[in-house]
Order: structure tokens, then sequence, then C-alpha cells
DNA sequence: CGTGGAGTTGAATACGATCAACACCGGTGG
DNA sequence: CCACCGGTGTTGATCGTATTCAACTCCACG
């Protein structure tokens, strides 16, 4: 995928999402950074700051934590079409550390402070999706806390079914299971339990 | 506490917080309804409608979700100078419906969309700060998501003191447990030790 | 007083984690 | 072409953390 079919998407995105025109797009085009990242390669690292907003125009990001045993917690992932990044307010305190690496081979658009403000500022139509959209993405995070205190593992493996029927192909269980909080040899259990109650 | 005692409270928090002025906030004033509410009483049910983002002057206010088995399980809380509010996108689809309720008696603003549209065109500062706030929402929540999938039960409590060490002596033992996802004898027995350990 | 909610404690249970062995596959290099 | 390897997932046995159920204490409040 060329920068320019990257870009292209996103315009397009925008256009369907937010309804922002192809001329107000143009006006704030300038502060997109496209960046190909290969599989495996960590974008953003709790030591060389550099955190921002990313588009994923193709390919597969994970944001990731590790503890201090250095296991890794998925705390979230995205595919096509689909934000990621910690939004520049980084660390969780803790003694947890903060990344950002490709899961497959991708094009991404690099998004800062001055994308978000000129775009706002060009665009009220940006504006206004840009805030549904992290409304959105707040109402996902209290789903998400809602079924790691309220479900056991089954259950919330289920919903992760319904929620991303088409990630749960694209992921390996290791990473599934990181999300879910729990470990690979438990959903994999609970996979075969599903399997056989099919029958 | 009186209403004008209550408006008062947030004009000055926005002032500090926001650099919102007393001629902006005079402007967007008209919106802003408020609320006294006692002890024990439902603010909003997922069967009446009436969601909007509520500022707490005095008092403390929880949202909950129910399961299909009546078991309330802690979302949030917000004590003084805290918000609270689905944002206006309700329903974890689920099984599951939201609640919000007064924890202790409390005087709350109501704040609509209007109220966020008004202040927003009015002064730029409380737009700002309010996309400020709703980042540093965000990230608590990768916070809270992360040590409920990275850690135990010891271990969250021990954050959550360090977190909301006020919070700690003003709600009761079941609350927290059920915001940790625990039983409340868990964390009897986890405090049991932590106590034994001081010595 | 007496009643009910909150917290504590104990015993038994269960769910999921851990540790370890093995199967399966896709890719790499001899 | 096959042998080997590493990564991913599966399965079993055991362990441990947290849940469940139940009884009891302790207050705050009527």
């Amino acid at each position: 995928m060329t920068e320019s079919e990257a870009i292209a998407t996103f315009q397009s995105y925008l256009e369907k999402q937010a309804a922002v025109s192809k001329q107000e797009f143009e006006r704030f085009a300038s502060f997109i950074h496209v960046i190909q990242i290969p599989k495996g390669r960590i974008l953003v690292d709790p030591n060389k700051e550099r955190s921002q907003v990313y588009f994923v125009a193709k390919g597969l990001l994970r944001l990731f934590a590790t503890d201090s045993e250095g296991k890794e917690h998925m705390l979230s992932f995205a595919a096509e079409n689909w934000w990621i990044g910690d939004r520049n307010n980084p660390s969780l305190d803790k003694p947890a550390e903060l990344f950002i690496d490709a899961y497959e081979d991708s094009v991404i658009l690099e998004l800062g402070t001055r994308f978000f403000e000129g775009a706002s500022e060009q665009s009220p139509a940006f504006r206004s999706f840009n805030e549904r959209l992290m409304l959105r993405h707040m109402n996902k995070l209290y789903q998400r806390v809602y079924s790691l205190i309220g479900t056991n593992a089954k259950q919330r493996y289920e919903e992760f079914l319904r929620t991303y029927p088409n990630l749960a192909q694209r992921l390996p269980q290791t990473l599934i299971a990181s999300y879910l909080g729990m470990t690979p040899e438990s959903l994999s259990r609970i996979r075969k339990e599903m399997a056989q109650l099919k029958n």
C-alpha cells in the first residue's frame, strides 16, 4: 500500500464516518505522517518518547503493557480503520510500561496534537466526530471493565467473539487470552468445551 | 448546601481547573440544573431515560451495573468536584443495566448536551479542558483494565489505596470490593493480612 | 433494647494458573 | 526433499487464589 493510498483510505473514512468534505480534508492533510511498519516492529516504547495517536490504514497494531516480570498484557488493538494510541497521556504510573507494536505488516497514519488542533479548527464536523469517537471509546472501556469485574473467563470470551468476530480469527489465541485477562491454557480449554457442546 | 452555593462551587472549579472566567461562566450558567438528591435515591436507571453528565458539588454518587442475577458491579463513583455519567451513550448492550444513585446525601449539577455545546462555544478554555478531562478519564480506565488483567486482588487493593486514599475511608468495603472485582470476604482477608504484616 | 446491615472468620469448593509434556505446522537450511 | 527448529496451541496433573456458604460479632439507628 502506498502513502497516497493510505491517505485516501483515511480521507474516505472521514468522509463517510465524520462527514468531512474533501475540501476540508485537504486543509489539514499536511499534518498527517504516513508510516510503513513491518510485523514485529515496536512503534512506541516508554523510553523513546514518541507517543501519538495512530490511524490504521492497513494491518494490525497492538497496545500492551509489560509488568515487572516482563509479561505482556494486551490493553488494546487496532485493525483497518481503527485508532490506537495513548493519546498523549502516557504512563500507567505503576511498574508497568506501555508499548505499541505492529502485529502484522502495517501502514498507519501518525496524528499528533497539531493534526487534531488543525482538523478541529478547519472542520467542525471533524471536531464533533472526534468527540463522539472518544465517548464511544470510553463506553467500550466501561464495557470491558464490567466484563472483567462481573463475568467469568468463558463469558468474557463469548462476549469477545460477539464483539470482534473478525478479529477472533486474525489474532493468535495467546493475545486474545491476554486481552481477556486469562492464560492461553485456560482459553484453549474454554474453546474445547465450547466445541464439544456444539454436538 | 443551597443551589447557588453549588453553582458557585462549580464556577470556582472551572475557574481554577479550566481557566474559565466568571464572565464566560455566566454566559452558559443558565444550562445548569441543580439537583438535591438524598442518600439512596436512584438518579438514573435504564428504564427512565434521563442520562446526562453530572458534576458533584457535594456528596458521593456511584455508577453501577446489575447483572442477570441482580448483583451490583461498581463501575465508577464520584465525590466532590468529580464528574460522573455515562455521557449519553448508555447501555452495556449485555444482560447488564446501568444505574446511578446517591451513596450519600448529595448536591449535583445536571449537565446536558446543551450545556456542553453552549460552554464549548462560549469558552474555548472550557472546550479544551473538557477534552483533557476525557483523555484523563480514558487513561484511568486503561489503568483499571491493566490492573484487572495484570494484577491480583491484593495488588489491586493496594493500588486503590494509593490512588484514592480519601475514598477508601468513605466507601464501605463492599463497594470497594465490587469496584475491584472481588468479593467483600476476599477484601476483608486481604486487609487482615496487611494489618498483620504491619507488626 | 432489638433489628439489620457491614464486616469478620472458618471450612469447603471451584475456577483458573502454573508447570510440564507433547502435537502440529510453516519456514529454513542442509 | 527431508530434517530440524521455533512458535502456537493442546492436554494432563497439580497447586493456589479467590469464591461460596454459613455462622457470628459489632455497631448505628430506630
